[in-house]
RNA sequence: GGUUCCGUAGCUCAGUUGGAUAGAGCAACAGCCUUCUAAGCUGUGGGUCUUGGGUUCGAAUCCCAACGGAAUCACCA
């Protein structure tokens, strides 16, 4: 039980006796009391005040009276302007404390048994991950390991956009400009070069619109008849029809795609437990046309277009099929999710793509509503702002997109600059070093990233980079490697700290007392956390808790403590706060060092 | 134009069922390493929470309007 639950429904014993009025606990609001106050928990007055029929002041002392009465471990309490500040007992604070030190399940939900499954990354296969990718990656897998903290079975899973003009474009480009190129001649990375076909690709077609345009026509018609468009859609038509010289030459391209994405994957520590290719599923969903017209959810026009009309809804009529009889974007999208939540027995499903895509996971949810899919409701679209640079949107065409690539590297570069410059690393060999830079450098990226609330478009700017000092990744592990040279201290000197041999009547200083408070907080922070699909929070807090230790710290004799209670207490406490943090910053998706 | 989202310190961001004097980090300035790791700690300055109304004991938070910004509204994906 938590203190606040504690709180509350005690206050509920004391209001039936007082004012002989049934109220629920949930009706009682209790918060952690502000710093500048002197007491443990508050409890808010004024929503009592139509019961108590008397001042803030004066019902507020009437309950803290009741309650250090009647409820040994409530030592005591002050009312300041309607709020009721009461202090919980040292025996409160000890029990609290041992329950949490000697819980190695401590902050972990209890299973739900329930199957998500997290749809994230989904990228295009003509060039290579940047910032924005990043973003959107480290956000799914984190939200994964979330719903997995909070009893969950998640299935991590990606969908490749393998097919479509944007990969004949490289495709073109590539015989074009590029014939003979691979990833072992040009020593590029495989997804770097198929994306320097790409660029290759509008530089030819802003040359031939160009000319076009010299002679006489207008630009749009210029962008639809530049010879390479035609080429592309012709490759395209092949492409459907099977033409082996075009599908081996795709199958290529791709594979070194794949293994390009595969290195950024690792760098960023990151995986799926299911990979979908849209060569093999954008067929899906055709069946589902003919359902919708068998129902009365869609409607087939003169032309032989199928469409959904949610004009009721407010919003705009959706094409489902096109007049020649193939699919659209959403049609597929509508096919892979009946089909995964069959065949996965999903409960429910969260698809991690950015705000552009908000108007089109309103429209999917509310047709697949339409179909008559009870589980629409338990889509979730987790939507994230775009990741902005001081000068705009990235824009790949004017060469502004931040490399993913480039970006890690810069972060393992500054993490080691920083490491040999504070030359604590000393004893370690050069792998361990290594090992070391990677660890912080996806540290900082992954801390800067995932504090934003997701929701939210965030700023990168690539001057000023990814600090290393304040509120920040490095400054969570470096707490982490803090409390372990502690530890590492303390056993040298053969010294234990388990909770059992806490001598009794140990007393929590104040400072003890809120780093208690806040371990307390973990487990709903995580729950709230899910709720919200937002590991912000969770970001957030293991700061919050990283910065308290470290005032504590500052103040506190942990080895030098002579009292031998205190001092195993104060062990017991600390490394119940590096479990605390390891766990949050599992979830966060990056390590904490024993030493850095 | 319709819809949705956003607007908090110079900058980047917290502030979640409405609660006390709106908080951090960065940047600036002033301190703290002979003492458990200074990637740390302490202090100073910095705010019309875009604006104006409303709801109420109480609003950054909820409602309405205005202003500013973004996304989206394809027989594209």
């Amino acid at each position: 039980m938590t203190p606040e639950s504690f709180i509350a429904g005690k206050a509920v014993l004391a209001i039936k006796d007082l004012y002989n009025t049934d109220v629920q606990p949930s009706d009682i609001q209790v918060q952690v009391t502000r710093k500048e106050f002197e007491g443990d928990y508050t409890l808010v007055v004024f929503p009592l005040l139509r019961i108590s029929h008397s001042s803030p002041d004066a019902t507020g002392k009437a309950i803290g009276d009741w309650l250090t009465t009647n409820v040994p471990e409530i030592s005591g309490f002050n009312v300041v302007k309607g709020f009721l500040n009461i202090s919980l007992s040292q025996l409160w604070w000890n029990e609290l404390f041992s329950e949490i030190a000697s819980d190695p399940d401590f902050g972990v939900l209890p299973s739900t048994g329930r199957n998500i499954m997290v749809e994230f990354s989904s990228p295009n296969t003509n060039k290579p991950l940047h910032l924005g990718h990043i973003r959107n990656n480290l956000l799914g897998d984190s939200v994964s390991r979330l719903l997995k903290a909070s009893g969950n079975n998640v299935i991590k899973v990606t969908l490749v956009n393998d097919r479509g003009v944007h990969i004949c474009k490289s495709m073109y480009a590539w015989q074009k400009s590029f014939a003979g190129a691979t990833p072992e001649s040009t020593g590029k990375k495989g997804d770097h070069l198929v994306g320097d076909c790409y660029v290759e690709f509008n530089n030819i077609l802003t040359r031939e619109v160009k000319e076009l345009v010299a002679a006489g026509m207008d630009e749009e018609t210029a962008k639809k008849e530049a010879p390479c468009m035609k080429a592309v859609h012709e490759m395209l038509v092949k492409w459907e029809e099977g033409d082996k010289e075009v599908r081996d030459l795709w199958a290529m391209m791709n594979g070194w795609v794949f293994d390009g994405f595969d290195q950024t994957y690792k760098a960023l520590g990151i995986s799926f437990d299911k990979v979908y290719y849209e060569h093999d599923t954008y067929l899906l969903g055709k069946e589902l046309v003919q359902k919708g017209l068998e129902n009365g959810a869609f409607v087939r026009d003169p032309d032989g277009s199928v469409w959904c009309d949610l004009t009721a809804d407010g919003l705009d009529r959706k094409l489902v099929l096109r007049s020649d009889g193939t699919s659209v974007y959403i049609t597929q999208d509508l096919g892979t999710a009946e089909r995964r939540f069959s065949e996965d027995s999903l409960d429910s499903h969260v698809y991690v793509v950015g705000d552009e895509q908000n108007y089109h996971f309103a429209v999917l949810k509310l047709i697949l509503k339409k179909l008559g899919f009870e589980w629409a409701d338990r889509i979730y679209h987790l939507s994230y702002g775009m990741v902005e640079l001081p000068e705009g949107k990235m824009k790949s065409r004017e060469g502004t997109v931040v490399d993913a690539d480039d970006l890690i590297e810069k972060m393992y570069e500054e993490a080691k600059a920083t490491s040999e410059e504070s030359g604590k690393l000393e004893g370690l060999s050069d792998e361990e070093k290594e090992k070391l830079y990677r660890m912080i450098g996806l540290g900082a990226l992954k801390y800067f990233i995932i504090k934003v609330d997701p929701k939210r478009k965030m700023l990168f700017n690539p001057k000023e980079s990814i600090d290393f000092n304040g509120n920040t990744g490095p400054f969570i592990q470096y707490t982490h490697a803090r409390i372990c040279s502690i530890l590492r201290k303390a056993e040298e000197r053969g010294l234990m700290h388990t909770v059992a041999e806490i001598p009794a009547g140990v007393e929590l200083s104040p400072k003890e007392i809120r780093l208690v408070k806040l371990l307390n907080g973990y487990p709903q922070k995580v729950a709230e956390s899910a709720a919200a699909l937002s590991p912000a929070l969770i970001a957030n807090y293991a700061y919050e808790l990283a910065k308290e230790f470290n005032q504590y710290y500052h103040d506190t004799p942990i080895l030098r403590e002579e009292d031998a209670g205190l001092l195993k207490m104060r062990l017991v406490l600390i490394s119940t706060l590096a479990a605390v943090l390891e766990k949050a910053t599992d979830i966060l998706g990056f390590s904490l060092p024993d030493r850095m």
